[in-house]
DNA sequence: TCGATAGTTCAAGATAGCCGAACTATTAAA
DNA sequence: TTTAATAGTTCGGCTATCTTGAACTATCGA
């Protein structure tokens, strides 16, 4: 039973915030978790033909970021944008990362 | 005689430019070229202890993120942010960033 | 209980980043 | 005009990070 760690957001620095989104994989990741509230693993996936050991280790990553937390239900990991921690920590980081993303 | 290449804004990815950014040394880079329109190479850098191949590579990635012109003056190389193309490719990302930016 | 589903973790190969050493080019001094 | 100093670049090797198949854990449905 993996028992995920979340990152107070003050204990994030700049650097990593980017880092987790300056991967075109991620970034889709982030859209869609963006535009539907909760969102289980491989429902979050940017595509299909991703590996589930790639997908969790993104993950992984937008949880260290501050930008994801995840929760189990079930057998699934049900996955939510902080966005309200995140906003309050980098005030129009996400915003503008994501108007800036390719459609 | 190194001949600078510098790319068209719009051949910038955002990942690229978000990866460029997604450093301490080379946002630090970022904000003092921000502050002081132009910078030698050693004058840009963030502290006194980098390497100089180090800072030279991270001038590099800055170059190629679109995010820096650099020219030579006689055995200086001059260091310019592009904020007007970047600004354009990328409306609020820089602004953002140096704002949230640590202190 | 058995199989399928959903995802994590591990480890190995591939990739990228860091930095010392050698090199180029320009300026200044002798 | 050498000679030396300055300002960087480039190269190569080492390290660290990323990716991914394989093995594992846990849960649900039949």
């Amino acid at each position: 039973m993996p028992r995920f760690t979340h990152p107070r957001l003050e204990d994030v620095p700049l650097d990593l915030a980017l880092h987790a989104l300056a991967d075109p994989n991620r970034l889709t990741m982030v859209a869609r978790l963006a535009a539907t509230e909760r969102l289980s693993c491989t429902g979050a996936a940017p595509c299909e033909s991703i590996p589930k050991s790639t997908l969790s280790n993104h993950l992984k990553l937008l949880r260290a970021a501050g930008l994801i937390e995840t929760t189990q239900a079930g057998r699934e990991m049900i996955n939510r944008l902080r966005r309200d921690d995140f906003d309050r920590r980098f005030p129009g980081l996400l915003d503008v990362v994501l108007a800036n993303r390719p459609a």
